[in-house]
DNA sequence: CGATGAGTTGAATTCATTCAATGTCGGTGG
DNA sequence: CCACCGACATTGAATGAATTCAACTCATCG
């Protein structure tokens, strides 16, 4: 795997703090760097001219943020702390596009902008192809990696975004995503208590989800 | 705009033709290179471990292909030729990822990179949030304005995939294509003649499909 | 020309949405 | 401290969009 924590070693970093609920950037913005978490959460929305928004990626820590601003010196989308949140700033230089010992895309970021279009395309195939029961399941599953990959339990977590949020990322009406939670506790393979979620039957939800992302 | 131009003017650039039906590339294999379209069309399907497959993009002459394999150094989708086509292999440095005077990612690439992850983020919001008629019109909508950028008529094209292949990307069934192409041709909006389109009234078909990608 | 893959169209079904009502959690102020 | 409020969440019932299954027609290419 390739993290943010490479980026964050090589090269001068600013620390900065997000409060819960505030914008870290705003689409449309000029793009003065990118960003990487170290810890709290995002979400990364996107409003085409015609209105309509979706959510596109809920960053963590580990993550880099604003990869796809990055030729067009734009924020293409609008970040959101979803919690009281740390990110790192890798700034651009003035320059070039991506210039600078900060932007040695020769290296980690290349593989970190290829990885998004990787996750995109995923997610896509996702959506084109199964329910929405697996497709919640499908996110879940990829959760719980990610909170195992950061040293957490990883069948134990608790969301950080609403029934709402899911919803736009899956591309369901959030009833549906309240309906698909039911529907796999019926199943008996997870717990749900508000914005807790627990795995009890982690064999059996991977053998059901697991094998999308 | 930024197209393939860059890239084929800067660097070391292998010519190779692709028969109709062939495959440019197989997910999985080692990636040695990047290619350019110079002539004809392709379709790019991601299968996931799961077995449901969806295709990701049509690239036509002027775009590039296999970005999403740079950072892993292999191919992440099988890349088909629709056409008889002509493309431009730049290739891979031997050592890093990406380095190299054919690989300066600080200028172009990264815009290109950057641009590819927006435009499926697009086309994640046009899945999460429209109706199976109005994604295919963007569809449509996309490929004459592609075909405008290349100096041909863009509003009398011929689509060179299958109703299957145009179901696959835009997550809908086939049958549920041909019914969509019904509607805009009651519309009054289009002509279809097998796979030849034509825009009869421009005006009100970029009012009714043209604010999404 | 026949054969085969591609495309259209109809009818029944299914999955998800929409609308609506109700329930729960957290904070804020009386 | 508790009541109240608003945002978030659950659940039910009706509707609707898209899929599935099936029959049939039309191109295209040996």
């Amino acid at each position: 795997m390739c993290t943010a924590l490479h980026l964050q070693e090589s090269a001068g970093c600013i620390s900065r703090r997000v409060r819960a609920g505030q914008n870290l950037y705003r689409q449309g913005e000029a793009q003065r760097s990118v960003f990487a978490v170290r810890s709290g959460s995002f979400k990364s929305t996107l409003t085409l001219a015609e209105g309509s928004a979706r959510i596109c990626a809920f960053p963590m820590a580990g993550d880099v943020m604003a990869l796809d601003g990055l030729g067009s010196a734009t924020h293409a989308t609008t970040m959101t702390a979803l919690d009281d949140a740390q990110v790192c700033a890798i700034e651009r230089a003035p320059g070039g596009p991506a210039t600078g010992p900060a932007f040695e895309l020769s290296g980690h970021l290349a593989r970190l902008m290829s990885d998004e279009i990787l996750r995109a395309q995923r997610v896509l195939v996702l959506m084109a192809t199964s329910s929405a029961q697996d497709r919640l399941g499908a996110f879940l599953m990829d959760l719980s990696r990610r909170h195992r990959a950061q040293g957490y339990s990883g069948r134990d977590f608790t969301l950080r975004m609403t029934r709402s949020d899911i919803g736009s990322f899956l591309g369901m009406a959030l009833e549906t995503v309240s309906r698909s939670l039911a529907g796999m506790h019926a199943q008996g393979v997870i717990e749900v208590t508000n914005r807790r979620v627990q795995i009890t039957n982690l064999e059996s939800f991977s053998k059901r989800y697991g094998t999308w992302l």
